[in-house]
DNA sequence: AAAGTATTTCGATAGTGATTGAAATAATCG
DNA sequence: CGATTATTTCAATCACTATCGAAATACTTT
């Protein structure tokens, strides 16, 4: 990941509702969630809501499908993942800093671990 | 974490010349680094560093020191990994998501591990 | 104390960003 | 097709952000 995409994956999760859209994706999982059932969740004016997720998508954060009437959106975790790595990068050189633990599938669920 | 510091956090290090900056306090380590050096690195004016400092401060990024005439600058890995953490909460509901490793010493290194 | 170095403060400006209301497009149903 | 539901597009507005130049503050050296 370069720089110019980090900020872009930053600044698209630098703002409360984003970071609340994303969050819900992040956690709704692959499969996703309506724009509708979003905008109903987090109480957002569609329109507003579509400004939103053009910005998560433009940052490689969320995908988007069509499915009858509804658009699906779902959070990319890769891209996720590649912004956590960049900003770790070359960190704490040799100094105290506790390591975390990054989006681990959650134990005992056994999902299809594919990839 | 709440989500209001995670926004603030993020908006910090959405910016080009801030997430320069806060990588490069990250690389220097605890020992931090004089504002002038950075300014120098990263060809800032020195009033627009100032700037940028004060909102990495605020979200909590940085700390400063005042050495001689110089300001020293470092890096909050805290911040940081609560920061990751949050992100991350509960993250992929058992969905395939590869797990990344966050802000670990480096090793063989054996640094001073005060505090 | 005067001069020099390091950084911050202040005021102004140009560019972005978020939100809203109204209208348009897309798909489904009768 | 006409009506309904789901979402997007467009235009306008207000707020905020980044950067700049000039001046101020803080500390050091002589």
């Amino acid at each position: 990941m370069e720089t110019s995409d980090a900020v872009a994956a930053l600044a698209a999760l630098a703002q409360d509702n984003r970071l609340d859209i994303f969050r819900l994706l992040v956690q709704a999982g692959p499969k996703g969630m309506a724009a509708g059932r979003v905008a109903e969740e987090l109480k957002l004016a569609p329109n507003t809501l579509t400004f939103h997720f053009d910005r998560l998508r433009g940052a490689g954060l969320v995908t988007v499908r069509r499915d009858g009437r509804s658009m699906i959106y779902a959070a990319r975790y890769e891209t996720m993942n590649s912004l956590l790595a960049f900003l770790t990068k070359n960190c704490c050189q040799g100094a105290p800093c506790a390591p975390t633990e990054v989006c681990k599938p959650v134990r005992g669920k056994r999902p299809k671990v594919s990839a």
